[in-house]
DNA sequence: TTCTCGCCGTAC
DNA sequence: GACGTACGGCGAGAAT
């Protein structure tokens, strides 16, 4: 006997509306929406997997005017347009159905009403069973014995009889009854004062329209007024709501078979857009697994070294035995070319019954040509790091053409972490090997050259492959904003190196003065804490604040001025320096704190973390960690060394040049201030460092209404608040905390500032409004920085973010500016072999270790390519200092 | 024993 | 609540 088809019919643009307004917002890491897409695809999965049908299509509108509107002008004139959140969906949606095998329809000029009439009416004739899942009652009209309905959502199936229950109408007088109410959402009127009840009642009693219409006469009250009103009209009506099912259109029913999906395609935008769900779903269907190669022998590593030699691009990752790139030891090396074909080429692995490896001598020397060839282009994830460990053998990495961290970065600093197994997880939706499920973690982590090699081989190759796939993923997003291309290209890439070799050079540190002062510092510390135990009355851990609290306001009765953001009594530098009239214990306090902190924190740090051999320590500078596009360093931190009070200066006394050199201290002035005054085009700011005015003078001298040659230090000091607290994004609270005054004096202060610098608070009313709108502001070299909870319901955490908005532009620009006067420094040397090297950054200030016979030609050197290297409104201004130690050269 | 968090303080 | 960006030492309590 002959199986009786089914037929499914999707009406796709009730889907679309379905899922917009039912579903939460989702989105993919970039924001692009997704939830539509997300929804339509799982419903359709349900439905397909519910009606296991043996025929399908999904029908959507087309675009543009339908005979409808021709007959009927005012046909669907009042909807509002397609929300564009959900618009922007319906091209990947297409594409998803499509790569996932449902046949897709949208006809031109016809809507997908009439589409589904009359291939329903089509697939009957042929001998079908037919199935319509929508959710517009507008449907029934087509339900007969072999047509049915059905509503994803409520799960409710419709036959006639379930029509006439809904609609409480036989299927054959829909089209009647919809003539009389008519349909608001497609501005069909029907026929005024006439709603579903008068419709039931009448077509009751007179079967349909037509016996209405010749009732008409007989009928009262003001519905049937209106009827006969409107009678000329209702034909018309009439066709409007009529479902066409004879339309002449270009599909076969035996088409409609759900076939020749490509899942890989459909794959790659379920990782494009975070559809972690329907990608898992994809490649349970897929199975293409990757593979990665362990190489052993010669014959097997020459093939890749062709290979890679052929392919002129590869993505390329070492493993090493410690995070220390200075200690580091390579014991393997991986390499891609294309996705998912990957090897790894061990030859450091030692551990008992470790199989026989290539050397490392051979494969090195093999690779030296290649990775020192800038023509071969090397996409990594963090190069910087395997660039610094490739440097111990001798191996000067070049052609440094993608890293996956500086890509994610630029595109998005603040989406999350830039490590390698965050962005599998964030932008490929792979959950890919960490290190510690490798090499274990604590106390049980061994080192990578004691890892089995079929593990090693499987994470190492992983890591090679994911960063090619990642780059795949992330270039195409970045290369499409001229800006972030740039950044990207013209900034992080070339930094790099620079960087690279700052660490690797390190800067040279007296350790002994240090390991002097420490315990100089240990002893004073000593004497006060015996001091502060007396005044307490016994002793107790002056390094917990819990224990102080106990002290100062359990035992001695102190007042509580100032709470921590947790509840508890601060004992803050600012809570204890208001209790310090008339209290001794809270002076002392302080006094032991300043000298612990700078023994544990720099002395004894900067001490351990100083290279034996050399004398010199070697930070760690991070390029993807700000949000703003700053660096910032550690192991150990060089960025926050003491410089304030005289005590701190004498840390900085220990960072030394060696002998025959000296350290140059290039520092921009203002340049956060200069940068505001550009981006704001105050002029009277922009002409005052035009001039080469002290900037918080005159600030004071335009808040003070006096003349700069009668500015107080006073007033100054309160200006250099106000021109700090701007850059911050500050309150009037704030100002007056800081200034000690009162709320009013404060909102005074800056009430008068925003007077006089009009375009400052213009520009910082602009920035909040296009941090909203768009969701990131911009540095001046158009680096994007999002700012994500400027959306927050939460208002602190979106006045923080508006604080956030405010800042970014500024800090982030000073982090471009010297950036860019980094990488042209380090060309300078490069090009000139001048004996200098940068050897620490501090945010907007660089430390060069000159030879004596090159400081006054570099001298001059760092004041042009420091201040000219943009095109500011204002000019920079560097201060440049010359000392044997860091402290001199200030 | 190790990890995480809160608090505090240093820098720009 | 109230000033942006970082790193890191220490204590305390939780997790192991």
């Amino acid at each position: 006997m002959r199986k009786t088809n089914k037929l499914v019919l999707v009406d796709g643009s009730s889907y679309l509306y379905r899922a917009f307004h039912a579903l939460p917002p989702l989105t993919a890491p970039d924001g692009f929406p997704t939830a539509v897409i997300h929804g339509v695809l799982k419903m359709l999965k349900s439905l397909i997997s519910e009606e296991k049908p043996d025929l399908f299509a999904a029908v959507f509108d087309a675009k543009g005017k339908t005979f409808r509107h021709r007959i009927y002008p005012e046909y669907k004139a009042q909807r509002p347009p397609m929300p564009e959140e959900l618009a922007m969906q319906i091209g990947p949606l297409f594409e998803l159905i499509r790569y996932s095998g449902y046949p897709l329809l949208q006809v031109e000029g016809v809507e997908a009403d009439d589409v589904i009439g009359t291939l329903a009416y089509k697939a009957v004739q042929a001998g079908c069973e037919v199935v319509v899942s929508t959710g517009d009652k507008d449907l029934t009209q087509l339900v007969n014995d072999k047509i049915t309905l059905v509503d994803t959502m409520k799960k409710e199936k419709l036959d006639r009889a379930g029509v006439e229950k809904k609609m409480h109408v036989k299927p054959e007088v829909v089209v009647d009854y919809l003539t009389l109410i008519g349909d608001k959402s497609d501005n069909v009127p029907g026929v005024h004062g006439v709603g579903p009840k008068t419709a039931e009642k009448w077509l009751e009693k007179y079967k349909n329209l037509d016996g209405v219409l010749r009732h008409s006469g007989q009928m009262t009250g003001k519905a049937a007024d209106n009827l006969r009103a409107d009678k000329e009209k209702l034909p018309l009506y009439r066709e409007l709501v009529t479902i066409k099912c004879d339309l002449d259109i270009d599909v076969e029913i035996g088409d409609l078979c759900i076939q020749n999906e490509d899942l890989s395609a459909a794959a790659e935008i379920c990782r494009s857009l975070g559809l972690k769900q329907q990608l898992d779903e994809i490649e349970s269907q897929q199975s293409d697994k990757p593979e990665y190669q362990l190489i052993l022998d010669e014959k097997s590593f020459n093939q890749w070294l062709e290979l890679l030699k052929s392919a002129g691009e590869f993505a390329v990752d070492t493993e090493t035995t410690s995070l220390n790139y200075m200690k580091a030891e390579i014991v393997g090396i991986s390499f891609a070319v294309v996705p998912k074909q990957a090897a790894y080429v061990p030859f450091g692995h030692n551990y008992a019954g470790v199989p026989a490896q290539l050397s490392r001598a051979d494969v090195l020397a093999a690779l030296k040509p290649l990775l020192e060839d800038e023509r071969i282009r090397k996409i990594g994830h963090h190069l910087k790091y395997d660039r610094n460990v490739l440097a111990n053998y001798g191996i000067c990495l070049q052609g440094i053409y993608h890293d996956t961290m500086m890509e994610s970065y630029v595109y998005n600093s603040v989406a999350g972490r830039h490590d390698l197994v965050s962005l599998a997880e964030r932008c490929l939706l792979l959950s890919k090997t960490g290190y510690e499920d490798v090499a274990g973690k604590g106390v049980k982590a061994k080192p990578f050259n004691s890892v089995e090699l079929q593990a090693a081989c499987d994470y190492a190759a992983e890591d090679a492959d994911v960063c090619l796939r990642l780059h795949h993923f992330l270039w195409p997003k970045l290369k499409a904003t001229d800006a972030g291309r740039k950044i990207y290209r013209e900034i992080e890439l070339p930094l790099i190196e620079v960087l690279s070799d700052i660490e690797r050079k390190g800067v040279c540190i007296d350790a002994d003065a240090l390991s002097n002062y420490s315990r100089e510092l240990g002893q004073r510390i000593e004497e006060i804490k015996a001091m502060i135990y007396q005044a307490a009355g016994h002793a107790f851990n002056i390094d917990s604040p819990k224990q102080i609290r106990n002290v100062l306001f359990e035992e001695k009765g102190l007042p509580v001025r100032n709470k921590t953001p947790g509840g508890e009594a601060s004992t803050a530098e600012q809570a204890l320096r208001d209790l310090a009239y008339g209290h001794t214990l809270p002076r002392l306090i302080l006094d032991y704190r300043t000298l612990k902190k700078l023994q544990s924190t720099y002395t004894d740090k900067l001490c351990s973390m100083t290279d034996a051999v050399t004398g010199r320590v070697h930070t760690s500078y991070h390029q993807a960690v700000t949000a703003t596009g700053r660096l910032s360093s550690s192991d150990p931190n060089l960025q926050n060394i003491p410089v304030r009070s005289a005590e701190g200066r004498r840390i900085r006394e220990a960072f030394v040049a060696p002998e025959g050199c000296r350290l140059i201290a290039a520092d921009y002035s203002q340049i956060e201030l200069r940068i505001m005054a550009h981006l704001c085009g105050d002029e009277k700011l922009c002409e005052a460092f035009d001039r080469g005015e002290d900037i918080h003078t005159l600030t004071a001298a335009e808040i003070f209404g006096a003349a700069t040659a009668e500015v107080t230090s006073d007033q100054r000091r309160s200006a250099k608040a106000i021109n700090f607290g701007l850059i911050y994004g500050m309150s009037a609270f704030g100002l007056a905390r800081q200034l000690d005054i009162d709320n009013d004096k404060a909102a005074q202060y800056l009430d008068t500032y925003f007077k006089r610098y009009p375009g400052i608070k213009s520009y910082m009313d602009k920035v909040r409004v296009s941090a909203r709108t768009r969701g990131y502001v911009e540095t001046i070299f158009g680096r994007r920085l999002y700012v994500p909870d400027i959306k927050s319901a939460n208002v602190h955490r979106r006045k923080a973010a508006e604080r956030t908005a405010i800042n970014a532009p500024m800090q982030g620009s000073a982090a471009d500016i010297i950036k860019r006067a980094m990488i042209k420094l380090h060309r300078y040397f490069q090009e000139t072999r001048v004996r200098a090297a940068i050897v620490m950054q501090v945010h907007d200030e660089l430390v060069l270790e000159v030879a004596v016979e090159d400081v006054d030609r570099m001298v001059e050197i760092c004041q042009r390519l420091m201040t000219s290297n943009s095109s500011l409104k204002t000019p920079l201004s560097v201060d440049i200092g010359i000392g044997g130690n860091w402290e001199e050269a200030h």
